[in-house]
DNA sequence: GATGAATGAGTATTCATTCAT
DNA sequence: CATGAATGAATACTCATTCAT
């Protein structure tokens, strides 16, 4: 999807070593989130991010070396308060784990609406973060996979990274429909959707084939 | 995609009268849906387009009197099917219904699989599709809703559109990160999913408060 | 010497079919000429390119990929033509032989004065006409070196190509001095060059050391 | 390069006064050079020039008001100590002259190849440095006019002044030439040049007007 | 109708230069 | 004095759109 480019860099021009210029990059990096989250990666264009940071567009570049390396600079940082957001999630009862959870994707969405889709679907990186390998998915999923194992009762096994997945692509799909419609605050859809994690992570059947489970709820 | 005759469009140019004209609008549209779905919003440029239709970019012009109204051709067309797929999916139990959705939903986007978070999320639209209340939106979730009250055994209400938006968009997640990674052939993510929306039609806790429902499950 | 890019492209974009098309790109490269040879590499822009040749830097772009592959088109042209007025110089006797391939190269010179020396000492290249080995080169050599060979009676060997350089490069610098300083047409000048070179073709110690050549001449 | 002190040229900036200051105009100077015969013209920033000299730009604007300035330093310096070079040659015979000379030259621009060249073609210049009236060339031909008119054997006239062009010039071609290909040293090389300065200084039929010279040699 | 040449506003990026610290 | 953060005009290149043939 999106934009192919052969990744012409990634890393930062230069450390900030004055107070000044760290402050100058915290703006820009908060015009970028701004941006992207608002326009997406078709509206993201370098001059507008230097513009609403106030700044000039030789500022950004003295510290970004090129469009790329600021949208991954964003990237890492959303990425890692997704993280850390979601490391603190742990729970003894699938509804509580459910509920933490939903919670916790959706203030983490609150500040900058679209930024996460727009970061993991439209704008092309230079860095593996789409890889389904990358550390980010590998963290996000690994931490999944272990709370659906503890539900069931069991050691970790590999289905579990598949149940993980469902969950998290689940939850992904839901609240960024529901923030694209600004619609992320709606209590009963946050309800709603606790009880559609929650039910998931409760059921004993997972083991059984689907067509075996189907026809027997079915009967 | 299908074959039928795209509808005149209020935003196309002309209506195409003769068999040649219906035959270029018809290939600058697959065309189109294709460049969409390989390289996203971003790579979709008009000379691209009327580059892999084969026609001049003044044809296109013809036709589409702009880009936009060429993506909302593209658009119509696609949710026009996904609609017809969607409405000959109802059964009798929850799994079979969730089943045949799925495996509806899969098919749908197996011809192009960038294709409908594409048009739904990237491309920018002069109409309103992208708004809650088009007509697209309201009948998918109508057709979801109805099948919801059928299966909670009493006339619908206004709470089944928030589960049909719940059961809309956690498949959609599930679908488009698979096809992001590849994956939307995997028959056990086919499987599981169905056991996701399975277990939430078939749940009889809909009208419970969440909070009175996870504390009695917890307990 | 000069910037070094990494080479992006070199061919023309697309072959101009029609008429006025090829009127565009000849009236291009005329006014690309022009400015080479007038303000050298660094003031070689593309938009001053296409505002002097009264086109819009899209007309530029539509036929030449980069500002690279404009700069070939020149330079190839350019040597195309030394090339062939230098074929064309061939006589009997060293001073006939130097007096015609002054002029030639004189004229060769007169139309854009600084282009030769921007094109070979500049302005970069993607294609490998800086390259020793590149075929303007051998082929420029090739014809004075077997001149060389001629004067001296006896078959070409390899000294003949270091001769070869020492008339081109001499020529080279008195000629493109001469047009910096716009003293092409001098007569004097061009005389006193054909006496270079005609004592040098003509004198018959070319494989005595220097060492005793110099000692014997100086006695 | 020497290392004698910049004469504090009318361009500078401040005359620097102390022994720090010196120093650190002196490794500027140094630092810009060897940008310049690197890289050229087009790759001559001041950013660069202040990174390699390791000191900051401020520091560089304290010294030099502009980019022109510094390059005029450069030039200076570098025309100086060609003229020093070139005034220590003075011999007996055409071809012990034209021996010294080619070695000095040669010398002269082995430090940094392409500088020479670069200062004089290339770069821009606030001054007349590149006006045929400018003291560097006309002291630097009056030296070559009169070594032509010692070995002729008679007082220095006019047309020695065009002679000791197509010296300076022939020499410039071949050497800088060289240069470009990395064959400055080539011992042959040298050896060819040396012939070739030496037959057009030893020659006596210079008065002759050159189609009478060449009627008589082709006959 | 069809074609493709021409247009020019818009976008990413560089670099000489200034000035607050 | 030295530093390096900030500035913005200039430059290479793209792409939606028009219009003469």
């Amino acid at each position: 999807m999106s934009t192919r480019i052969a990744r012409p860099s990634s890393a930062m021009r230069k450390a900030p070593k004055q107070a000044r210029s760290r402050a100058t990059v915290e703006i820009i990096l908060e015009a970028g989130a701004r941006i992207l989250s608002d326009e997406g990666w078709a509206g993201f264009t370098t001059n507008k991010v230097a513009d609403l940071a106030g700044v000039s567009i030789g500022s950004l570049y003295q510290y970004f070396p090129d469009k790329l390396s600021l949208v991954d600079a964003i990237r890492r940082r959303h990425l890692d308060d997704c993280l850390t957001v979601m490391k603190s999630v742990s729970d003894a009862t699938p509804y509580a784990f459910a509920s933490k959870l939903v919670r916790a994707m959706i203030s983490a969405h609150s500040g900058f609406p679209g930024l996460h889709r727009v970061l993991l679907d439209e704008a092309p990186s230079s860095d593996d973060y789409r890889d389904p390998h990358s550390d980010f998915e590998v963290e996000y999923l690994a931490h999944y996979a272990a709370a659906v194992a503890a539900f069931r009762g069991r050691p970790p096994c590999p289905e579990d990274l598949t149940a993980a997945r469902i969950i998290s692509d689940a939850m992904d799909g839901v609240i960024h429909n529901a923030a694209r419609r600004g619609a992320i605050g709606d209590p009963s859809l946050q309800a709603e959707l606790i009880r559609l994690i929650g039910l998931y992570l409760s059921d004993a059947d997972q083991n059984d084939g689907v067509d075996l489970a189907t026809a027997r709820r079915a009967s």
